[in-house]
RNA sequence: GCCGGUGUAGCUCAGUGGUAGAGCAGCUGUCUUGUAAACAGCAGGUCGUCGGUUCAAGCCCGACCACCGGCUCCA
């Protein structure tokens, strides 16, 4: 019953940099800047529609946005048009005035603006803009600078004019509901980006570039790592050759890790009979997220969300002893779930994928020990694969929770210290919890910063009461276990499309699906040469190709460059002459001729000790 | 699913109702090369799909599909 959360780390496409919380004025030195820039885009808007209504326009992780409804759909060139009034706006130094009024007034002031009025209600009642509670008899104030005055709370900046005029840029309209809310009527946003000076706004938007060109799935088809078909189906990933090396390399490592760890390796199949998903209560309770079912002999079989019951099975088809705990069953297993086709997205979001799943079985004395050499596993398979910067999040227990309070309160208590022994910043989400048991998730900041989500360690109360499970316990009667599930890289495809972004394509030797091209001065003079190679390379376990084309040797260190392999083996008279290659790293650093065996030995080296 | 955008050659893109284009990649030939693109030629497209408007549709209209940016969802 492991369940992800996915979407957290990847639905902004804008960077969000290690912050998880909303900008406040006093944590973000940007606030005022960045509010006072889209009241200045309000305004623009109202002037370019002065029947619109305008909703909410906060400051957010590297800009702002405002919500609108407007009598028709904004275009890309409308932006222009409203950047331009902005900066009119900006250069007239209108000042920024606060003023305090009352229910009354705000409702005559907005009295055209239906969304204000209902904020003026919530106001009035004691609840802040997005709908969590305020401070009681908190007071309504509204900023007002030339012709637009909106409710707010402020800060905003002394003067329009302290907008930079070429720090700030529009940069892209969306569809928002409501209050966050689908059943709400959709309003149109504009997402604007602002900063200090003409230089930070460019190194912001040199942040967006270098995002996209790391972006996986660009990288995916010019490394030619993976595609998808339309034929096949969306969010249905095809693993090309190369994508499957690393893929196949990802998992051999990891599997090692886990068999020499104490998880005993099992497999489970693709789809289950209709009772053990009743069972489960996944039928109930996720059936939005599970396929129809197929019909095998006038029975209903339904493809696997989740690989819970199946291992649950393995557990149950024996008696098992206390002796025998823990039961540590681990499977890389390939689950399939509905997703909503706008939500899908490039290996991150998708409708198959294969988790790097175990399901630990435990008794209560051993939770502690578990939890701890559990979160110190994922960490270690995590920086094996060069992901170093953590931070962990625990989710507490729910309003509507199932199994025994002791329990949670134990099983919270053990995931907290676990983290707190292994010294990584943590944030506590209280209530956040499944219904089903506390969790950790881990997530890591990428080379570029940002943050995804990939390992999660969650406790189950549910499951095992529903499937009976038992071990009998040393005074000869039988008990319940505590079961854990837990992913450390989550799953296989959007695991692969971290790394990518982490990379920007550029593996480390262990991982790089080709370690070595050979690059043949004159294919006609050195093409033997280059083949004994090769062949010498492919047999000391080393992945490597020989590029035999009929070209000069600058554009295959162009193509190799491009392709992103570490290592260039360029050979002409002088190597073959001392059996040699010229290394050239992608870097472009240039190591001269080093003796074959001694370049065989600096790759095996760096390959046994992962080396990144 | 919703809002907006996009869909033309393997890739990146031009083409605003009148004979489908470029660069790169591919193929062929010449060149046999010393650390990020030799030169020339050839070939390559039912313009996402289906339907409609029109004498004529890549272009206008409709439906559907996929992708992109968000929103929403993620027991």
């Amino acid at each position: 019953m492991l369940h992800e959360r996915r979407g957290a780390t990847l639905a902004p496409r804008v960077i969000i940099w290690r912050t998880s919380m909303p900008p406040t004025p006093d944590r973000d030195p940007y606030y005022r800047l960045r509010h006072s820039a889209a009241h200045v885009m309000a305004q623009a808007v109202l002037e370019l529609f002065p029947d619109g209504q305008i909703a909410i326009g906060p400051p957010i992780d590297d800009g702002f946005y405002y919500d609108f409804a407007l009598s028709r759909p904004l275009t890309p060139e409308d932006l222009g048009d409203i950047e331009q009034r902005m900066r009119r706006i900006i250069s007239e130094r209108h000042p920024f005035v606060a003023r305090v009024v009352s229910s009354d007034e705000a409702r005559t002031l907005f009295t055209d603006q239906p969304f204000k009025l209902e904020l003026i209600e919530g106001l009035s009642r004691g609840q802040s803009e997005d709908g969590s509670s305020a401070d009681v008899g908190s007071v309504i104030t509204t900023y007002r600078h030339d012709t637009f005055e909106d409710l707010c709370r402020g800060p905003h900046l002394a003067h329009t004019g302290e907008i930079p005029l070429d720090g700030f840029k529009l940069t892209s309209i969306a569809g928002a509901y409501w209050r966050g809310d689908e059943r709400n009527p959709q309003l149109q946003r504009i997402y604007g980006t602002a900063w200090e000076s003409k230089t930070a706004l460019d190194a912001y938007l040199w942040r967006l570039e270098e995002a996209r060109r790391r972006d996986h799935r660009r990288l995916g088809r010019e490394l030619d790592l993976f595609s998808t078909s339309d034929d096949v189906g969306p969010g249905l990933i095809l693993w090309h050759p190369k994508g499957a090396m690393i893929r196949v390399l990802a998992e051999d490592f990891s599997r090692q890790a886990h068999l020499a760890n104490g998880y005993d390796w099992v497999y489970s199949p693709h789809i289950g009979r209709a009772h053990l998903w009743e069972t489960s209560g996944h039928l109930s309770f996720y059936k939005d997220g599970m396929y129809a079912p197929m019909d095998i002999d006038g029975e209903a079989y339904y493809a696997k969300p989740m690989n819970c019951p199946f291992h649950i099975q393995i557990f149950k088809s024996q008696l098992r002893s206390y002796r025998d705990l823990p039961k540590r069953y681990a499977e890389y297993g390939t689950v399939y779930r509905y997703e909503r086709s706008g939500a899908l997205h490039g290996l991150t979001r998708v409708r198959g994928f294969t988790q790097d799943d175990a399901h630990i079985f435990c008794r209560p004395d051993q939770v502690e020990d578990e939890i701890g050499r559990t979160i110190e596993f994922s960490l270690y398979v995590l920086r094996a694969f060069g992901l170093t910067d953590f931070r962990a999040y625990l989710s507490t227990r729910p309003a509507e929770y199932v199994g025994d309070i002791a329990d949670w309160n134990r099983a919270t208590a053990a995931l907290q210290r676990a983290i707190e022994a292994q010294h990584i910043p943590y944030d506590v989400d209280e209530g956040g919890g499944a219904f089903y048991g506390p969790k950790i998730d881990l997530k890591v900041n990428d080379a570029l910063g940002r943050e995804w989500q990939l390992s999660t360690i969650q406790f189950d109360f549910n499951l095992p009461e529903r499937f009976g499970l038992t071990f009998i316990a040393d005074d000869g009667q039988p008990r319940r276990p505590y079961m854990v599930h837990r992913a450390l890289l989550g799953s296989m495809e959007r695991f692969f499309g971290v790394l990518i972004e982490h990379y920007g394509g550029a593996f480390p030797v262990w991982l790089a699906p080709v370690q070595a091209v050979i690059i043949p001065i004159s294919d006609e003079k050195h093409g033997d040469y280059g083949q004994s190679v090769e062949q010498r390379l492919r047999a000391a376990g080393i992945r490597v190709e020989l590029d035999q084309s009929r070209e000069r040797m600058q554009l295959k260190i162009r193509r190799a460059q491009l392709q992103k392999v570490p290592y260039m083996l360029i050979i002409g008279d002088k190597e073959r002459a001392a059996d040699a290659v010229a290394v050239r790293l992608r870097s472009g650093d240039d190591l001269g001729a080093l003796p074959l065996d001694t370049f065989v030995a600096r790759v095996q080296a760096e390959v046994a000790a992962r080396a990144l």
